[in-house]
DNA sequence: GTCTATAAAAGGATAGAC
DNA sequence: GTCTATCCTTTTATAGAC
């Protein structure tokens, strides 16, 4: 049943079936992101698409579908960017291994301390009583690939002796921690907003020389 | 003016004024932890209470008022247990440096990962652009204290050569941040609810164990 | 102070024309 | 598919009696 309406591919979600879609894509984001779930209104979503109120119910039954689908598609693609399974492995051990983290760990705080991310945490962690799906697809899409790509590369890092890692996702999960420290914290809060490269670079630094100590080869 | 209205102690705070108005407060905390600012209806902390609505208006004149009293209290009372100016600073070289950072990030986390923690965390979170004081209260009331206190500790274990930790302030955030991990993530997320001791000491052995290896002295 | 109504407004959702 | 107009529930806030 329902064959010939084959799964929509990423770049049809937003565009297929005329432009006014994408525009409502495009409102409902900002909306849901700035303003949250609760405060959000179909009305506001529908004037910034510049669309009625029921063309946004012909696309989206509800406002709970809409608030799905814009939350899930957002976290696919803001946490793409840790997706890439790191630097192909065979070469981790020739590569300087410091610098290795410091990249992963700078790709990481630029991702997650841009001000997109930031919104789209604060409404996942707000509403994960009411959405639970959203917060597991947000934890799979992010922490758990980021996790993952990184215990592959602390283990190959481990067998080149360059560190001493018994424990790969542990210490993977440890390094993302030293990593959304108290910076982290103030932009959620809002008393940081969109932190300047040379903050970033003072937490990675901090974060990498006191993960190596913890992980000096024997 | 007002002269003859002192300010009101912690306790009064609650209990003045009668016994509905601490009915209103308790029913305010349970229905703003548990469904946010925006789900949080009047009526139903009217009902929880078992006043009429009118009776919560009168003691607090606007829903925002209401919720602004609760959160900024609930913040002090939950974060105050970081408060403690950690064990007596004179006798921190004699103890057991090692001891004393387990005791104290097992109560950080004890603190924290408490169902009434994470719910205060995500309500704040979630709405401080509405409420940017309540976000600068919680982070007075929390993690300001506690990164102080630990920062005054690691001062005195560096002069006694326990530790060598150059930047005392720098090293306290960085601790901190290794035990808001991923435990501490999921249960933001719901994905994880009320870890065990286990798996609460298994975090902060862990994080200790680096913490350790990364500040051991020359 | 406290309660029972009652505004007054906002917001989610739908009907029906084109 | 899209729009205008409308319904109806929820919700903040207030009036007025006791």
């Amino acid at each position: 049943m329902a064959s010939e309406e084959p799964q929509l591919a990423e770049q049809d979600f937003k565009s297929a079936r005329g432009p006014k879609r994408r525009a409502i894509v495009d409102a409902a984001t900002a909306v849901f992101l700035e303003h949250g779930y609760g405060a959000a209104s179909m009305d506001s979503i529908a004037d910034k698409a510049g669309v009625s109120k029921q063309t946004v119910y012909s696309h989206f039954g509800s406002k709970a579908a809409l608030f799905e689908a814009i939350i899930e598609d957002k976290c696919n693609e803001l946490l793409s960017g840790q997706s890439a399974p790191a630097p192909s492995l065979p070469f981790a051990g020739t590569l300087d291994h410091e610098q290795v983290l410091k990249d992963m760990a700078e790709n990481f705080l630029a991702t997650v301390l841009a001000i997109p991310s930031v919104s789209l945490y604060r409404v996942v962690v707000a509403e994960s009583a009411r959405f639970p799906e959203l917060a597991e697809a947000f934890y799979r899409a992010g922490p758990a690939v980021a996790i993952k790509n990184l215990g592959g590369l602390l283990k190959e890092m481990d067998k080149n002796r360059v560190l001493s890692v018994p424990d790969p996702v542990s210490s993977a999960r440890l390094f993302y921690a030293m990593l959304r420290g108290d910076l982290y914290l103030r932009c959620l809060l809002g008393l940081a907003s969109d932190p300047t490269p040379i903050e970033r670079t003072a937490v990675v630094n901090e974060a990498v020389a006191a993960f190596l100590a913890a992980h000096a080869p024997a």
